[in-house]
DNA sequence: TGGTACATGTAACATGTTACATGATTAG
DNA sequence: CTAATCATGTAACATGTTACATGTACCA
Protein backbone atom coordinates (compact mmCIF):
# COMPACT_ATOMS: atom_id res chain seq x y z
CA UNK A 1 0.00 0.00 0.00
CA UNK A 2 1.85 3.11 -1.62
CA UNK A 3 1.08 6.50 -0.22
CA UNK A 4 -1.99 8.03 -1.17
CA UNK A 5 -0.83 10.74 -3.84
CA UNK A 6 -3.51 13.48 -5.02
CA UNK A 7 -3.22 14.66 -8.60
CA UNK A 8 -1.10 18.08 -7.33
CA UNK A 9 1.80 16.06 -5.89
CA UNK A 10 1.62 13.37 -8.45
CA UNK A 11 2.25 16.26 -11.45
CA UNK A 12 5.38 16.89 -9.41
CA UNK A 13 6.31 13.72 -8.86
CA UNK A 14 6.35 14.41 -13.05
CA UNK A 15 8.15 16.56 -13.29
CA UNK A 16 10.72 15.16 -11.54
CA UNK A 17 11.33 11.83 -13.73
CA UNK A 18 13.02 14.95 -15.92
CA UNK A 19 15.56 15.60 -13.14
CA UNK A 20 15.91 17.47 -9.69
CA UNK A 21 14.16 21.36 -9.83
CA UNK A 22 13.78 23.14 -6.65
CA UNK A 23 10.04 24.60 -6.23
CA UNK A 24 10.39 27.32 -7.62
CA UNK A 25 11.23 25.46 -10.74
CA UNK A 26 8.66 23.09 -10.55
CA UNK A 27 6.08 26.06 -10.49
CA UNK A 28 6.93 27.62 -13.21
CA UNK A 29 7.05 23.84 -15.33
CA UNK A 30 3.47 23.37 -14.06
CA UNK A 31 2.26 26.43 -15.03
CA UNK A 32 3.78 25.79 -18.70
CA UNK A 33 3.09 22.37 -19.09
CA UNK A 34 -0.29 21.79 -17.21
CA UNK A 35 -1.72 25.30 -15.85
CA UNK A 36 -4.15 25.56 -19.03
CA UNK A 37 -6.12 22.03 -17.20
CA UNK A 38 -4.67 22.15 -13.90
CA UNK A 39 -4.37 25.68 -11.73
CA UNK A 40 -1.70 25.02 -8.53
CA UNK A 41 -0.48 27.99 -6.71
CA UNK A 42 3.32 28.09 -5.08
CA UNK A 43 2.41 27.81 -1.63
CA UNK A 44 0.85 24.42 -2.36
CA UNK A 45 4.17 22.97 -4.40
CA UNK A 46 6.15 24.04 -0.98
CA UNK A 47 3.75 21.63 1.09
CA UNK A 48 3.59 18.83 -1.28
CA UNK A 49 6.99 18.94 -1.72
CA UNK A 50 7.56 18.68 1.83
CA UNK A 51 5.27 16.08 2.77
CA UNK A 52 6.54 14.17 -0.23
CA UNK A 53 10.10 14.32 1.58
CA UNK A 54 8.46 13.08 4.80
CA UNK A 55 7.12 10.02 2.92
CA UNK A 56 10.26 9.28 1.20
CA UNK A 57 9.11 10.10 -1.96
CA UNK A 58 11.38 12.68 -3.10
CA UNK A 59 14.86 13.53 -1.59
CA UNK A 60 15.91 16.82 -1.06
CA UNK A 61 19.75 17.89 -1.47
CA UNK A 62 20.99 20.07 0.45
CA UNK A 63 20.20 23.75 0.78
CA UNK A 64 21.83 26.19 -1.62
CA UNK A 65 21.72 29.99 -1.61
CA UNK A 66 18.72 31.53 -0.48
CA UNK A 67 17.87 27.95 1.36
CA UNK A 68 17.06 26.68 -2.21
CA UNK A 69 16.61 23.10 -1.70
CA UNK A 70 17.03 20.93 -5.25
CA UNK A 71 14.26 17.70 -4.96
CA UNK A 72 14.97 14.70 -6.67
CA UNK A 73 12.30 11.72 -7.41
CA UNK A 74 13.08 8.54 -5.18
CA UNK A 75 12.77 4.78 -6.22
CA UNK A 76 9.08 5.23 -3.95
CA UNK A 77 8.33 8.36 -5.87
CA UNK A 78 8.61 6.56 -9.01
CA UNK A 79 6.30 3.61 -7.72
CA UNK A 80 3.55 5.89 -6.10
CA UNK A 81 3.44 8.12 -9.80
CA UNK A 82 3.41 4.76 -12.12
CA UNK A 83 0.42 3.99 -9.29
CA UNK A 84 -1.12 7.06 -9.76
CA UNK A 85 -1.08 7.78 -13.47
CA UNK A 86 -2.24 4.42 -14.13
CA UNK A 87 -5.77 4.83 -12.62
CA UNK A 88 -8.50 5.90 -14.11
CA UNK A 89 -8.71 10.12 -14.05
CA UNK A 90 -11.94 11.45 -12.15
CA UNK A 91 -13.96 13.82 -14.18
CA UNK A 92 -13.28 16.73 -14.80
CA UNK A 93 -14.34 20.30 -13.11
CA UNK A 94 -14.83 23.85 -14.26
CA UNK A 95 -15.51 26.59 -12.57
CA UNK A 96 -16.30 29.61 -14.22
CA UNK A 97 -17.62 32.51 -12.04
CA UNK A 98 -18.77 34.97 -15.28
CA UNK A 99 -20.89 32.04 -15.85
CA UNK A 100 -22.52 32.28 -12.45
CA UNK A 101 -22.61 36.18 -12.94
CA UNK A 102 -24.61 35.54 -15.77
CA UNK A 103 -26.78 32.76 -14.63
CA UNK A 104 -27.81 35.31 -12.28
CA UNK A 105 -27.72 38.10 -14.82
CA UNK A 106 -31.22 39.54 -13.83
CA UNK A 107 -29.97 41.09 -10.91
CA UNK A 108 -27.01 42.82 -13.18
CA UNK A 109 -27.70 45.48 -15.22
CA UNK A 110 -26.96 44.72 -18.65
CA UNK A 111 -24.46 47.55 -20.06
CA UNK A 112 -22.44 45.87 -16.55
CA UNK A 113 -22.80 42.27 -17.63
CA UNK A 114 -21.43 43.20 -20.88
CA UNK A 115 -18.50 44.67 -19.74
CA UNK A 116 -17.77 41.78 -17.11
CA UNK A 117 -18.26 39.64 -20.80
CA UNK A 118 -16.12 41.83 -22.57
CA UNK A 119 -13.21 41.45 -20.46
CA UNK A 120 -13.37 37.81 -20.24
CA UNK A 121 -13.50 37.42 -23.82
CA UNK A 122 -10.37 39.18 -24.34
CA UNK A 123 -8.61 37.14 -21.56
CA UNK A 124 -9.59 33.76 -23.69
CA UNK A 125 -8.42 36.11 -27.02
CA UNK A 126 -5.46 36.30 -25.68
CA UNK A 127 -4.92 33.12 -24.31
CA UNK A 128 -5.95 31.28 -27.86
CA UNK A 129 -3.36 33.84 -29.54
CA UNK A 130 -0.35 32.00 -27.15
CA UNK A 131 -1.29 28.38 -27.73
CA UNK A 132 -1.66 28.83 -31.29
CA UNK A 133 1.89 30.63 -30.82
CA UNK A 134 3.08 27.83 -29.23
CA UNK A 135 1.89 25.10 -31.43
CA UNK A 136 3.30 27.29 -34.42
CA UNK A 137 6.83 27.63 -32.49
CA UNK A 138 6.88 23.97 -32.55
CA UNK A 139 9.26 22.29 -34.55
CA UNK A 140 7.86 20.93 -38.05
CA UNK A 141 9.73 17.92 -37.64
CA UNK A 142 7.60 15.53 -35.14
CA UNK A 143 10.39 13.69 -34.50
CA UNK A 144 11.30 15.73 -31.50
CA UNK A 145 7.89 16.54 -30.44
CA UNK A 146 5.95 15.12 -27.49
CA UNK A 147 2.71 13.49 -28.71
CA UNK A 148 1.09 13.93 -25.10
CA UNK A 149 2.32 17.71 -24.88
CA UNK A 150 0.71 18.27 -28.46
CA UNK A 151 -2.60 16.42 -27.57
CA UNK A 152 -3.02 18.73 -24.30
CA UNK A 153 -1.94 21.91 -26.14
CA UNK A 154 -4.54 20.77 -28.92
CA UNK A 155 -7.03 20.71 -26.16
CA UNK A 156 -6.15 24.45 -24.79
CA UNK A 157 -7.14 26.04 -28.54
CA UNK A 158 -10.18 23.83 -28.56
CA UNK A 159 -11.11 24.88 -25.75
CA UNK A 160 -10.71 28.41 -26.03
CA UNK A 161 -12.06 28.69 -30.01
CA UNK A 162 -15.32 27.31 -28.43
CA UNK A 163 -15.55 29.66 -25.77
CA UNK A 164 -14.59 32.65 -28.10
CA UNK A 165 -17.71 30.91 -30.45
CA UNK A 166 -19.96 31.26 -27.58
CA UNK A 167 -18.86 34.67 -27.07
CA UNK A 168 -19.68 35.62 -30.28
CA UNK A 169 -23.03 34.26 -30.51
CA UNK A 170 -24.47 35.80 -27.23
CA UNK A 171 -27.23 38.27 -27.51
CA UNK A 172 -26.02 41.45 -28.25
CA UNK A 173 -27.94 43.12 -25.50
CA UNK A 174 -25.67 41.32 -23.49
CA UNK A 175 -22.13 42.18 -24.79
CA UNK A 176 -23.70 46.27 -26.20
CA UNK A 177 -21.24 48.41 -23.98
CA UNK A 178 -23.04 51.64 -24.74
CA UNK A 179 -24.20 52.79 -21.26
CA UNK A 180 -20.75 51.15 -19.44
CA UNK B 1 -19.43 46.30 5.16
CA UNK B 2 -21.57 43.68 4.01
CA UNK B 3 -20.48 39.62 5.00
CA UNK B 4 -17.93 38.36 2.27
CA UNK B 5 -19.84 35.86 0.29
CA UNK B 6 -18.00 33.44 -1.63
CA UNK B 7 -19.56 31.62 -5.04
CA UNK B 8 -21.47 29.05 -4.04
CA UNK B 9 -23.01 30.78 -0.57
CA UNK B 10 -24.24 33.38 -3.19
CA UNK B 11 -25.56 30.83 -5.81
CA UNK B 12 -27.87 29.83 -2.38
CA UNK B 13 -28.89 33.02 -2.27
CA UNK B 14 -29.49 33.69 -5.95
CA UNK B 15 -32.15 30.46 -5.93
CA UNK B 16 -33.91 31.71 -2.71
CA UNK B 17 -34.98 34.31 -4.96
CA UNK B 18 -37.38 32.14 -5.66
CA UNK B 19 -38.77 31.47 -2.92
CA UNK B 20 -38.09 29.46 0.13
CA UNK B 21 -36.42 26.22 0.12
CA UNK B 22 -34.92 23.21 2.10
CA UNK B 23 -31.07 22.30 1.49
CA UNK B 24 -32.16 18.89 -0.43
CA UNK B 25 -34.35 21.71 -2.90
CA UNK B 26 -31.42 23.88 -3.42
CA UNK B 27 -28.29 20.97 -3.95
CA UNK B 28 -31.16 19.61 -6.31
CA UNK B 29 -31.71 22.98 -8.36
CA UNK B 30 -27.70 24.02 -8.14
CA UNK B 31 -27.24 20.87 -9.83
CA UNK B 32 -29.62 21.47 -12.86
CA UNK B 33 -28.94 25.04 -13.00
CA UNK B 34 -25.35 25.89 -12.47
CA UNK B 35 -24.03 22.27 -12.20
CA UNK B 36 -22.54 22.18 -15.65
CA UNK B 37 -19.90 25.26 -14.79
CA UNK B 38 -20.05 25.55 -11.00
CA UNK B 39 -19.80 22.28 -8.80
CA UNK B 40 -20.79 22.00 -5.10
CA UNK B 41 -21.86 19.29 -2.72
CA UNK B 42 -24.80 18.49 -0.77
CA UNK B 43 -22.40 18.98 2.41
CA UNK B 44 -21.19 22.45 1.31
CA UNK B 45 -25.18 23.16 1.00
CA UNK B 46 -25.67 22.63 4.21
CA UNK B 47 -22.67 24.06 5.93
CA UNK B 48 -23.05 27.75 4.32
CA UNK B 49 -26.91 27.34 4.80
CA UNK B 50 -26.24 27.50 8.80
CA UNK B 51 -23.58 30.16 8.55
CA UNK B 52 -25.98 32.28 6.33
CA UNK B 53 -28.66 31.60 8.87
CA UNK B 54 -25.90 33.03 11.41
CA UNK B 55 -24.89 36.13 9.99
CA UNK B 56 -28.79 36.39 9.12
CA UNK B 57 -28.87 36.27 4.78
CA UNK B 58 -30.86 33.89 5.60
CA UNK B 59 -34.18 32.87 7.77
CA UNK B 60 -35.13 29.28 9.08
CA UNK B 61 -38.84 28.10 9.62
CA UNK B 62 -39.70 25.92 11.79
CA UNK B 63 -38.17 22.23 11.41
CA UNK B 64 -40.56 19.74 9.73
CA UNK B 65 -40.72 16.39 8.71
CA UNK B 66 -37.02 14.37 8.81
CA UNK B 67 -36.27 17.70 10.45
CA UNK B 68 -36.18 19.43 7.40
CA UNK B 69 -35.75 23.11 7.45
CA UNK B 70 -36.82 25.59 4.55
CA UNK B 71 -34.90 28.87 4.26
CA UNK B 72 -35.87 32.18 2.90
CA UNK B 73 -33.36 35.08 1.78
CA UNK B 74 -33.82 38.14 3.79
CA UNK B 75 -33.29 41.81 3.05
CA UNK B 76 -29.51 41.44 4.34
CA UNK B 77 -29.46 38.42 1.97
CA UNK B 78 -30.88 40.28 -1.01
CA UNK B 79 -28.49 43.19 -0.30
CA UNK B 80 -25.44 40.76 0.09
CA UNK B 81 -25.81 39.06 -2.80
CA UNK B 82 -26.56 42.19 -5.24
CA UNK B 83 -23.20 43.01 -3.79
CA UNK B 84 -21.53 40.01 -4.59
CA UNK B 85 -23.23 39.02 -8.12
CA UNK B 86 -22.07 42.74 -9.10
CA UNK B 87 -18.63 42.44 -8.68
CA UNK B 88 -16.13 41.57 -11.54
CA UNK B 89 -16.01 37.90 -11.99
CA UNK B 90 -12.88 35.86 -11.56
CA UNK B 91 -10.96 33.47 -13.69
CA UNK B 92 -12.17 30.39 -14.53
CA UNK B 93 -10.35 27.48 -13.26
CA UNK B 94 -10.58 24.19 -15.03
CA UNK B 95 -9.36 20.67 -13.70
CA UNK B 96 -9.66 18.18 -15.95
CA UNK B 97 -7.80 14.58 -14.76
CA UNK B 98 -7.90 13.15 -17.83
CA UNK B 99 -5.61 15.68 -19.50
CA UNK B 100 -3.28 15.18 -16.55
CA UNK B 101 -2.95 11.54 -17.36
CA UNK B 102 -2.98 12.70 -20.65
CA UNK B 103 0.40 15.09 -19.87
CA UNK B 104 2.03 12.29 -17.81
CA UNK B 105 1.09 9.75 -21.18
CA UNK B 106 4.53 7.91 -21.60
CA UNK B 107 3.93 6.44 -18.07
CA UNK B 108 1.16 4.82 -19.25
CA UNK B 109 0.71 1.94 -21.62
CA UNK B 110 -1.30 3.32 -24.42
CA UNK B 111 -3.86 0.56 -24.46
CA UNK B 112 -4.69 1.76 -20.84
CA UNK B 113 -5.17 5.10 -21.97
CA UNK B 114 -7.00 4.61 -24.78
CA UNK B 115 -9.47 3.19 -22.64
CA UNK B 116 -9.36 6.01 -20.09
CA UNK B 117 -9.94 8.11 -23.51
CA UNK B 118 -12.93 6.60 -24.46
CA UNK B 119 -14.85 5.88 -21.57
CA UNK B 120 -14.32 9.91 -21.11
CA UNK B 121 -15.74 10.43 -24.06
CA UNK B 122 -18.88 8.91 -23.54
CA UNK B 123 -19.43 11.13 -20.43
CA UNK B 124 -19.44 13.97 -22.98
CA UNK B 125 -21.23 12.27 -25.67
CA UNK B 126 -24.13 11.57 -23.16
CA UNK B 127 -24.20 15.36 -21.33
CA UNK B 128 -24.26 16.86 -24.73
CA UNK B 129 -27.35 14.54 -25.55
CA UNK B 130 -28.75 16.00 -22.36
CA UNK B 131 -28.11 19.75 -22.80
CA UNK B 132 -29.30 19.29 -26.75
CA UNK B 133 -32.41 17.69 -25.10
CA UNK B 134 -32.98 20.44 -22.51
CA UNK B 135 -32.61 23.27 -25.42
CA UNK B 136 -34.85 21.29 -27.39
CA UNK B 137 -37.40 21.05 -24.63
CA UNK B 138 -37.45 24.77 -23.85
CA UNK B 139 -40.70 26.40 -25.47
CA UNK B 140 -40.25 27.64 -29.06
CA UNK B 141 -42.29 31.19 -27.39
CA UNK B 142 -39.22 33.09 -26.11
CA UNK B 143 -41.42 35.08 -23.96
CA UNK B 144 -41.58 32.46 -21.60
CA UNK B 145 -37.56 31.62 -21.55
CA UNK B 146 -35.17 32.96 -19.08
CA UNK B 147 -32.76 34.63 -21.84
CA UNK B 148 -29.72 33.71 -19.12
CA UNK B 149 -30.46 30.51 -18.49
CA UNK B 150 -30.24 29.98 -22.95
CA UNK B 151 -26.94 31.57 -22.29
CA UNK B 152 -25.77 29.10 -20.25
CA UNK B 153 -26.96 26.10 -21.43
CA UNK B 154 -25.57 27.37 -25.03
CA UNK B 155 -22.18 27.40 -23.14
CA UNK B 156 -22.37 24.00 -21.80
CA UNK B 157 -23.47 22.84 -25.49
CA UNK B 158 -20.73 24.63 -26.67
CA UNK B 159 -17.81 23.17 -24.76
CA UNK B 160 -18.94 19.51 -25.48
CA UNK B 161 -19.54 19.73 -28.64
CA UNK B 162 -16.26 21.19 -28.65
CA UNK B 163 -14.42 18.33 -26.11
CA UNK B 164 -16.01 15.64 -28.72
CA UNK B 165 -14.25 16.96 -31.34
CA UNK B 166 -11.16 17.17 -29.76
CA UNK B 167 -11.42 13.76 -28.52
CA UNK B 168 -12.05 12.97 -32.44
CA UNK B 169 -8.74 14.44 -33.83
CA UNK B 170 -6.64 12.68 -30.99
CA UNK B 171 -4.28 10.40 -33.05
CA UNK B 172 -5.48 7.04 -33.64
CA UNK B 173 -2.39 5.20 -31.36
CA UNK B 174 -4.06 7.10 -28.08
CA UNK B 175 -7.94 6.07 -29.30
CA UNK B 176 -7.22 2.70 -30.24
CA UNK B 177 -8.96 -0.23 -27.74
CA UNK B 178 -7.10 -2.99 -29.48
CA UNK B 179 -5.36 -4.59 -26.72
CA UNK B 180 -7.71 -3.27 -23.66
C1' DT C 1 -43.89 -5.08 7.02
C1' DG C 2 -39.44 -5.11 5.87
C1' DG C 3 -36.09 -3.36 2.80
C1' DT C 4 -34.47 0.41 -0.19
C1' DA C 5 -33.93 4.90 -1.43
C1' DC C 6 -34.68 9.67 0.21
C1' DA C 7 -33.51 13.61 2.93
C1' DT C 8 -31.17 15.77 6.57
C1' DG C 9 -27.34 16.73 8.81
C1' DT C 10 -22.42 16.44 11.26
C1' DA C 11 -17.51 15.62 11.68
C1' DA C 12 -12.95 14.90 10.23
C1' DC C 13 -9.90 15.69 7.13
C1' DA C 14 -7.64 17.24 2.63
C1' DT C 15 -6.89 20.77 -0.39
C1' DG C 16 -6.77 25.50 -1.98
C1' DT C 17 -6.02 30.52 -1.03
C1' DT C 18 -4.17 34.64 0.83
C1' DA C 19 -1.12 37.09 3.37
C1' DC C 20 3.01 37.63 5.18
C1' DA C 21 8.23 37.30 6.23
C1' DT C 22 12.86 37.12 4.72
C1' DG C 23 17.21 36.91 2.38
C1' DA C 24 19.41 37.00 -2.53
C1' DT C 25 20.01 38.83 -6.84
C1' DT C 26 19.74 42.19 -10.37
C1' DA C 27 19.19 46.63 -12.68
C1' DG C 28 19.80 51.39 -12.71
C1' DC D 1 24.70 51.20 -3.35
C1' DT D 2 19.92 50.87 -3.03
C1' DA D 3 15.43 49.77 -4.77
C1' DA D 4 12.86 46.47 -7.06
C1' DT D 5 12.08 41.88 -8.04
C1' DC D 6 13.10 37.00 -7.43
C1' DA D 7 12.91 32.84 -4.83
C1' DT D 8 12.00 30.53 -0.75
C1' DG D 9 9.15 29.39 2.66
C1' DT D 10 5.38 29.53 6.65
C1' DA D 11 0.92 30.30 8.81
C1' DA D 12 -3.83 31.03 9.09
C1' DC D 13 -7.80 30.40 7.22
C1' DA D 14 -11.51 29.10 3.72
C1' DT D 15 -13.32 25.78 0.95
C1' DG D 16 -14.05 21.14 -0.80
C1' DT D 17 -14.48 16.06 0.04
C1' DT D 18 -15.57 11.82 2.17
C1' DA D 19 -17.53 9.17 5.49
C1' DC D 20 -20.75 8.47 8.59
C1' DA D 21 -25.27 8.67 11.44
C1' DT D 22 -30.13 8.93 11.61
C1' DG D 23 -34.89 9.12 10.85
C1' DT D 24 -38.67 9.04 6.96
C1' DA D 25 -41.18 7.74 3.09
C1' DC D 26 -42.23 4.58 -0.31
C1' DC D 27 -42.91 0.28 -2.62
C1' DA D 28 -42.99 -4.68 -3.31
Amino acid sequence: MTFELNPTAASLLGFLHDGPMSGWDLVVRAEERIGEFWSLTQSQVYRELARMAQEGLVEAGEPGTRARKVYAISDEGRDAFVEWVRRPPGNENIRFPLLLTLAFGQHVPDPMLASFISRHRIIHHDRLANYERQRAEMPSDYEDVDPYAVATLEFGITYERAVLQWFDQLPRRLTDLRDE
